[in-house]
RNA sequence: GCCCCAGUAGCCCAAUCGGCAGAGGCAGCGGACUUAAAAUCCGCCAAGUCAGGGUUCGAGUCCCUGCUGGGGCACCA
């Protein structure tokens, strides 16, 4: 800027800035100055040539409600410096945002306003898309994507239709999760502790025809492919997701039900799911889950009504009580035997909530001895108690404590004085043998219900004709568009889709028969839509497909993706699976569509998460308009290791923009000219300097980010000194240095880093530049200090050349005065030499 | 109940392979500059690493036990 500028500037803003304008770090100018230039530079926008090697830098995108917050604040912050360091290291960068803009707030917003959603979504959208502009943020704004443009739910649909062909799209009648607040159902990933995840409603259970993605199908990849994911994704993420699937071994095994005596019922086979095959001659009772049709199809005609009457019991509980392990153990017996294929024995079957309608088969073989679960149940009902597996432990009919330990199996038959091991393998030769089961793994993992009962999220495009059933809308005539007319109270759920009541919408002619049909009136969850966003951003105007696959091919995996772990299961579980499937159908030829995952901690005040209810969230823009921009992504950055939690009331903003300040004013202290040689300059700054981008450089691979930004502190408190009591601001040296700090400092601080970078007389941006290389000579010391050591405690230290020889500094540890007091005559046992760094000396 | 992570100055946090407990910041204290204040600059202060045990010449770091805090899972056969 120049003085004529500057003093006109001053007219403008009062007398008093005619005093500071000049050489006074002020936030608001410099970040008045610069978005223009970058928008037209372009800095942002990859070359996607093939130049520079490419890279793919991701954070989650947003849910447009309302403005950002201070947890955005903090995520952006974190994947900016992965994207802006490599950037400086010479990667072509991809950093693309756009938003999740389906989902319920929107509706909720628009029924109470009598609008559209789109309404509100969009203007949210544009108060986001502002405040992420003047963030700083180094972002490709030119791949913008939003998931309720019909250009992009077009192909969320087209996808959903490849995955219906392909048999991973069906419809079934199943007890499903119900919120009776949002009055949709949600997917087993939403429902937290027998909760609604968004709005904190117990759940219930309501037997429903909806649409579910077959997942489970593909189990084993998910938990298999994880493997190439070890040691790039935080470990407690791993763990949830194993745990998610929940893979287990052991097998399917099949149980005859006998006819009953007055040939009301037939016999019937069942098989049970048990990991414990060793433990067949234990069972003493067999369950069928109270819920399932099998409970219904099984029981003898005179325990009919005691049946009925206990059903509609379990049905009343709630998902919370039902899930409350404490509960005492309920049931009813059904009046049938289950014969045991190995022992031949009978055993009565009961009904039983405690037994899952949607885990394994719905029905299991009860061993009480082995099992703590069962052995409650028998104590409850008064069932025998039979243990087949010695562990040493007291007998489990006597302590109530069933025995899962090792041991051996005895009242077994074939499989006596087997290990557990052993006879789990002997057991299911034995009935694969006898063709009455198979060894089998079952997984936790249940399919995936996407369809929702609200309006804002894209239509499931199928067509329900009275003809020909379910049948797929053609390609050429998505998007299915949702309806622009209705508004407020038409939103409102109703239990069935607020679709269902667009008549106009609703009635269509059958693309197959051409008769009357209906469209599918429930919508798609929204985490469909975010399944594969990431992929959009390669080609946001490709029309042809989802994505350009040769983009994918060029670009994907995502090298960083950053975001909350509060979606370590559901939306990452989900985005593999699409991968997965996309894989299948030959669109990309990767497995994983994250490489790298950090999770930024969240951002707390006063040790508690911000919440209105609690009072005590902080306003982001309040921050920013205090602080400025730079400062606050500083704090965010400096004050913890990117994925521990940040307490605002722990940090000082103020700080970090007296930080900034003072980095920005060695710029006004330099006084050579572009260009001079470094070599010339004082070799003391140099040398800090050079460790510094070692360091730094190190440390940013290394995710401590924190380190780094009190590592470019260093460098500058080392800089001022070499100005005011060093060499002075004409030195090559410090010159280097302070251009060092802006380079380091637009990781972080993109404003102030760019203004310090024009004062240094560069052309911008500073984004442009390229990330040191430090001359590994500058980092030899001449000296180092030894640590002399007597018994493991220091008694000396020594300067000495940094290749001495360790014979040489055990003669001079040894001829210490101070050692050689301490030893005070005692004999010596050994001495332990690092040179040059340490000498321990131990007594004899 | 089971599994995972973390405990270092008053506070937030550093500390390659086990090798001098301290890099940086906040707060506090003192000084310089100022008529004064703000801003700025300089300097100072501070823990022996949650507790106990073990391995080692040497442990914040490795092992065991416990305590505290945080997170995840939880009738999944």
């Amino acid at each position: 800027m120049s003085e004529q500028q500057t003093a006109g500037n001053a007219t403008a803003s009062g007398a008093d800035a005619a005093i500071t304008a000049e050489n006074a770090y002020s936030f608001a100018a410099i970040e008045a100055k610069w978005p223009a230039v970058w928008d037209q530079l372009g800095v942002f926008t990859p070359k996607d040539d093939g130049s520079r090697e490419r890279r793919y830098v991701l954070d989650m995108f947003p849910y447009p409600s309302g403005d950002l917050h201070m947890g955005h604040a903090e995520a952006f912050a974190m994947g900016d410096v992965v994207a802006r360091y490599w950037r400086l290291k010479g990667y072509d960068v991809l950093h693309p945002i756009g938003w999740d803009s389906f989902g319920l707030p929107a509706e909720n917003a628009a029924i109470k306003r009598n609008a559209h959603p789109a309404e509100w979504t969009y203007k949210n959208i544009d108060t986001q898309a502002a405040s992420f502009k003047r963030y700083g943020l180094s972002l490709d704004w030119t791949r913008r994507l939003h998931t309720s443009d019909p250009e992009y739910y077009r192909w969320t649909q087209w996808l959903f239709l490849r995955f219906y062909e392909r048999g991973l799209a069906y419809r079934k009648n199943h007890p499903v999760n119900w919120c009776p607040k949002d009055q949709t159902v949600l997917a087993n990933e939403q429902v937290v502790n027998g909760a609604c995840e968004r709005c904190g409603t117990p759940v219930t259970k309501k037997a429903l025809n909806q649409w579910y993605f077959k997942i489970t199908e593909y189990a084993d990849r998910l938990l298999d492919d994880m493997k190439e994911l070890e040691g790039h994704w935080p470990e407690r993420v791993l763990a949830m997701q194993r745990n998610w699937i929940g893979r287990s071994e052991g097998a399917h095994v099949d149980f005859t039900i006998e006819a009953t005596g007055d040939g009301s019922r037939s016999e019937q086979k069942v098989t049970v799911f048990t990991t414990r095959p060793d433990t067949l001659y234990g069972a003493t009772f067999f369950v069928v889950a109270a819920d399932a049709d099998l409970a219904s199809e099984l029981v003898a005609p005179e325990q009919a009504a005691a049946l009925a009457e206990y059903q509609d019991r379990v049905k009343a509980l709630s998902e919370i009580e039902r899930q409350n392990t404490d509960r005492e153990k309920t049931g009813v017996f059904l009046g049938r035997y289950a014969v045991n294929p190995l022992s031949g024995e009978k055993l009565p079957v009961w009904a039983a909530d405690y037994v899952l309608a949607d885990y394994g088969t719905g029905a299991i073989m009860a061993v009480p001895a082995h099992d703590q679960r069962d052995l409650d149940f028998a104590r409850a009902f008064g069932l025998p108690v039979r243990a087949v597996l010695d562990t040493g432990d007291e007998d489990p009919a006597a302590t109530g404590m069933a025995t899962a330990g090792e041991g051996t199996i005895v009242n077994s038959g074939p499989l006596d004085g087997l290990s557990k091991a052993e006879g789990i393998a002997k057991a299911i030769e034995i009935v694969e043998a006898a063709g009455t089961g198979e060894g089998t793994v079952n997984y936790r993992l249940r399919d995936w219900l996407l369809s929702r009962q609200r309006f804002w999220g894209a239509p499931i495009p199928i067509i329900h004709c009275e003809v020909d059933g379910e049948v797929p809308v053609p390609d050429d005539q998505l998007p299915v568009r949702l309806p622009d007319d209705l508004r407020g109270e038409q939103l409102a759920p109703k239990g069935t889709s607020p679709l269902a009541a667009a008549e106009h919408w609703v009635n269509v002619a059958c693309p197959q028969c051409g008769g009357p049909a209906r469209r599918d009136t429930d919508t798609m969850d929204t985490f469909v839509d975010s399944s594969w966003y990431y992929l959009r951003y390669l080609s946001p105007d490709y029309t042809e497909g989802p994505f350009d696959t040769a983009a994918a091919k060029r670009w994907m995996p995502v090298a960083q993706y950053v975001g909350g772990v509060e979606h370590a299961i559901l939306h990452l579980l989900y985005s593999r699976f699409f991968t997965k499937v996309l894989k299948d159908m030959e669109l990309v030829d990767f497995d994983e569509p994250f490489a790298a995952l950090m999770n930024q901690g969240q951002v707390l005040n006063g040790g508690k998460a911000m919440s209105k209810s609690l009072g005590n969230g902080v306003d982001l823009g309040e921050q920013l308009d205090q602080y400025g921009v730079d400062a606050v992504r500083l704090t965010m950055v400096f004050a913890s290791p990117p994925e521990d939690d940040v307490d605002w009331a722990d940090v000082s903003p103020s700080g970090s923009a007296k930080f900034l300040a003072r980095a920005w004013r060695l710029g006004q202290d330099v006084t050579s000219e572009p260009g001079v040689d470094p070599a010339q300059g004082d070799r003391a700054l140099r040398s800090v300097t050079h460790r510094t981008i070692a360091e730094a450089g190190e440390l940013v691979e290394a995710h401590k980010f924190n380190v780094v930004v009190a590592k470019a502190m260093e460098l500058v408190n080392a800089t001022r000194k070499a100005i005011d009591a060093g060499p002075g601001g004409s030195d090559p040296a410090v010159r280097e240095a302070v251009e060092t700090v802006a380079i380091i400092l637009s990781l972080v601080a993109p404003y102030t880093a760019e203004d310090l970078w024009a004062a240094l007389g560069h052309e911008p941006s500073v984004a442009n530049a390229s990330w040191p290389a430090y001359d590994p000579a500058l980092l030899v010391e001449d000296t180092v200090t030894a640590v002399v050591q007597v018994q493991g405690k220091v008694r000396d230290r020594l300067e000495v050349s940094p290749d001495i020889a360790e014979a040489e500094l055990r003669e001079l540890a040894l001829a210490s005065p101070n050692v050689q007091r301490i030893l005070d005559g005692r004999g010596i046992r050994t001495v332990i030499v690092r040179a040059p760094k340490l000498v321990n000396i131990v007594p004899a």
